[in-house]
DNA sequence: TAAATAGTGTCTCTAAGACATTATTTG
DNA sequence: CAAATAATGTCTTAGAGACACTATTTA
């Protein structure tokens, strides 16, 4: 809108910021990093998500900056990623006017490496309460994941999500139990069967010892790329108000 | 992550775009914006979503600059609004490696003041054809309005959302011609008044003569800040895939 | 055998879908 | 009256919810 390529203008701070759900030992959690603990930096020795600066010279687009961030704190290539939206203003961030992209992971708990990569910050799974417990975190960085875990707990009301979560094979009373965890309640067995074998997307490997006295069976996706819609959701939703 | 307040790095550029959407002549429709036909900026003289630069020194936050440039173009202050998600890339502006934030707003089309406002570009509704016409827009934005008009066919199937996109009061005829119109189908009547009536959000104001032999009765919100969610989908939706 | 977990069957209930019918206005 | 649109009624159906029941394994 200048009229010729001028773009002298102070540009905003560019981040992109990923939250990494995962379920292990019967709870949800998501991946935290400590930041440094030099005076300089801002939010010195506090939690935050990961992150950090799009790198121009290395990014061809916000996605893969994401995919380099959950690589370099995972060492996972290729899980189920998609966008939250992004936070930006004038006062999250003390280095000044910054907005943040922000992407959402799932992966099976036992997908990931022992972290502790590149630098050297402490990572570590921290459980999600069931609560909201705006515990302080780094910038904004509680309200993102209040968001995440609104998203995801909604979704998980009608679609397949929480099959992102398990390592194949899995068998459905480990799938229902994960749909459990993140939601906070019980699901009724029969019904859940029926609809996770009706959708159609689950494959039959045979059964799995699960440890139990009777063996389960074992699915696997038919698509690892394909997110399921449920016709309905496990239990009418509630309206909600927007900022008008 | 520098360790010292450094952040000498090059920074990405930083827009925001909104999607505008309103009902009118039996269509939807979106705003756009030509661009200017100097041949020094980025796709002259293409059809673009309206947006710009976050002016760093007078927007507090994204949505702040969404809002300032939805009243810029049509004088609205608090329409539906809702954030869409975030393109960036190394590639989608020549000036060099850009982020657009993008919103996403619904209008009644008799609330827009003639526009053309502050800066001297052409400003006009588009019909949004049934089809994803791959029309050819400046920038990526072909691929952000097929987004957002994906997000708004899909809620339309389980949310008030319509409600909108109308002046009060309403009809509940006009209404199911609104749904009718974004979903591209017919919805049947006598289900579609008691899954409106029924979901507690319309107060009666009166009987309207909409000019048709029989006068209808007229409805307000009884919340305008209020999304309601349908206990179920008009009709079972497909899965989707994502790029894994 | 009992204990534990996997898996099935039955019945109810809610809300959408199809479609016929009645109601109220104007000309 | 007829024409047009608004509003209601009836029956079917898909799929969730509750909960009892059967099946298969180990110890």
């Amino acid at each position: 809108m200048t009229g010729k390529n001028e773009l002298t203008f102070e540009r905003p701070l560019t981040t992109v910021d990923v939250v990494i759900f995962t379920v292990r030992d019967d709870s949800l959690k998501v991946l935290l990093v400590k930041r440094s603990s030099s005076p300089d930096d801002p939010f010195p020795g506090a939690w935050a998500l990961p992150g950090g600066f799009v790198d121009v010279s290395i990014d061809e687009t916000l996605e893969h900056t994401a995919r380099r961030k959950l690589a370099e704190k995972t060492g996972v290539q290729s899980p189920y990623l998609e966008q939250l939206g992004s936070w930006g203003g004038k006062s999250r961030d003390p280095r000044g006017w910054s907005s943040s992209h922000v992407f959402f992971a799932l992966l099976p708990s036992d997908a990931i490496r022992p972290v502790a990569g590149g630098n050297a910050e402490a990572v570590n799974w921290h459980v999600v309460p069931v609560q909201p417990t705006r515990k302080r975190m780094a910038f904004d960085h509680a309200e993102i994941l209040a968001k995440a875990v609104d998203r995801l707990r909604s979704k998980v009301e009608y679609t397949s999500l929480p099959t992102f979560l398990l390592a194949e094979p899995f068998s459905l009373p480990q799938l229902q139990k994960t749909y459990e965890i993140i939601l906070g309640r019980p699901v009724d067995k029969s019904g859940f069967r029926t609809r996770a074998l009706s959708a159609d997307f689950l494959i039959e490997v045979g059964e799995m010892d699960v440890g139990a006295p009777r063996p389960a069976m074992g699915y696997r996706l038919a698509d690892r790329n394909r997110l399921v819609y449920f016709p309905r959701a496990f239990s009418p939703r509630a309206s909600s108000t927007f900022d008008g």
